[in-house]
DNA sequence: TTCGTATTTCGTAAAAATACGAAACAAAGG
DNA sequence: CCTTTGTTTCGTATTTTTACGAAATACGAA
């Protein structure tokens, strides 16, 4: 990590695109900012994948940060992680706005 | 091409996202839309990685289509394509304010 | 306790991404 | 023509991603 090229915010803002990197996650996520939260089986149904490939994807973002679930047996309640969206949007925001 | 579940705005943001999923390419990027257009030289001092793979990172971006580079020989100029740049921060910024 | 439901983890396979150095290329200058 | 310069392409190796079905897990209900 001690990298003197790639700066934390390069390191976030390519993890958190990287996150975003797959149509099934961008579909994902664009459905939890809509309705707040969401059970992975009815996500699965709005999505041409099977169970396990979703869960997956539901765990690459929430390792990037993305997402957080919690439990609510005997299903999970999964919701975008706020913080850390607000923190994705200012830096996407803030590269996108750096043009001439 | 014919799915029902992704629209062609998923596609094209998980396209640009992923394009912007590896530090070295944010970086590129980053450099690009500050000081306008580089020369692949002068990125390769900037970036801890060989000319040859710095090569395809730039492949990726422009098969992305979010740069575009003119021969100016002996060397290459690199600049944002500005049209899908626009396009890449409308998108974001879409699903970014998309939130409740 | 046994059953049913919701979800994840495991095992695995195939494809794509990442990286490097060597070789190729294209154009200008000697 | 030969050399130098800037850059890409090729060949290759390693790692990561994507995907699936089967098995495992966890919990509430019967």
């Amino acid at each position: 990590m001690e990298n003197t090229y790639y700066t934390a915010k390069h390191q976030r803002l390519a993890r958190y695109a990287k996150a975003l990197g797959h149509p099934a996650r961008v579909l994902i996520i664009e459905l939890l900012s809509r309705q707040s939260c969401c059970y992975s089986g009815d996500l699965a149904n709005d999505l041409p994948i099977a169970r396990s490939t979703l869960s997956q994807h539901l765990s690459e973002l929430k390792d990037a940060g993305l997402i957080q679930g919690e439990i609510n047996p005997p299903r999970i309640r999964y919701c975008l992680n706020r913080a850390n969206w607000e923190e994705a949007a200012q830096l996407f925001k803030t590269l996108f706005d750096s043009q001439l």
